[in-house]
DNA sequence: ACCCAGGGTCGTC
DNA sequence: GACGACCCTGGG
């Protein structure tokens, strides 16, 4: 496959870093000139910002304008969303100030659902350590500049690991979930094509909660960062606990402030933009 | 050396 | 609903 070129002139809302270290995705990584490369379907591609230009190079299964249209999230109005959410009270808008080049991703379902399973109650070095080992070991090469890259696997190439194979990646006890979450997934007893197409929010999210290893947590991170893209969910991890505890709440113990009171406050706040103004947050309190 | 936390979920009570 | 257990790794 040839390399192909675009670059986005004078785009708004719209900054590597923010984006790939806002925590909504594993496999990006810095390179010596401050750009990112990564491996996303059957892409690879490296993006950087030089002056006001998004210039991204890669090797892509089609065109690599329409591909990234949809996976940088490129036809939303970050402008309209961070307008709305700034006038909101003062703390959201230092976050946004902060992580104003933040954009969500349209990231692979299935992926993505693999991913945040492995991310429960686990540290993103090591998160993305395993994401890794399992791309190479059941996904598929793509050289590029002399560099080998790995997709990651679908439903069908996963399923050829069993949990002791799982295990020695390093998922530790996540290796049964993985597991049967992919054999539900490959026998069609959860079907992703219909997911995608269901329009309720709520029964997508009961669906995604049958699956092992999905709780409530996971399955917000999946609805809002994968292709699903449900920007009114709200994740509520330790990070987002501990930012909302401390901005409306302020209870001494955070770990005894209940979940649905943050996100009644939430929802009270930022209605159907939560989603997204929990990442704004999550990468203040994260990276500041 | 030891302890603890890390984008939680699951089983049990 | 609350509680402990869970595999593994990096940082104090």
């Amino acid at each position: 496959m040839e390399e192909q070129e675009i670059v986005l002139k004078d785009v708004k809302s719209f900054e590597p870093k923010h984006i790939f270290e806002c925590g909504q995705c594993f496999r990006w990584n810095t390179e010596k000139d401050g750009s990112y490369t990564g491996v996303f379907g059957k892409n690879v591609a490296n993006i950087n910002k030089i002056n006001n230009d998004i210039v991204i190079k890669g090797i892509f299964e089609g065109n690599a304008k329409e591909i990234c249209n949809s996976y940088f999230d490129l036809d939303r109005s970050y402008e309209e969303i961070k307008r709305k959410l700034s006038s909101i009270d003062e703390y959201l808008k230092e976050s946004i100030e902060y992580g104003k080049g933040i954009r969500l991703l349209n990231q692979d379902l299935w992926e993505t659902i693999i991913s945040f399973i492995i991310s429960a109650n686990n540290n993103i070095p090591r998160i993305k350590g395993i994401i890794e080992r399992i791309s190479k070991k059941y996904g598929k090469k793509i050289i590029w500049h002399n560099k080998e890259y790995y997709t990651f696997p679908n439903e069908k190439e996963l399923s050829m690991a069993n949990v002791q194979d799982l295990r020695k990646l390093g998922l530790g006890f996540r290796d049964i979930r993985v597991y049967n979450t992919t054999r539900k997934i490959m026998k069609k007893e959860v079907n992703l094509d219909e997911l995608k197409k269901e329009k309720d929010t709520k029964k997508v999210r009961d669906i995604l909660l049958s699956l092992d290893g999905v709780g409530p947590k996971v399955a917000d991170c999946i609805l809002l960062f994968s292709d699903l893209k449900r920007l009114d969910v709200f994740p509520i991890d330790v990070w987002v606990r501990r930012v909302m505890n401390e901005l409306y709440i302020k209870q001494e113990d955070e770990s005894k402030v209940s979940k649905k009171l943050i996100e009644k406050i939430a929802y009270d706040k930022y209605g159907n933009l939560s989603g997204i103004a929990q990442q704004y947050l999550f990468y203040w309190k994260r990276e500041a």
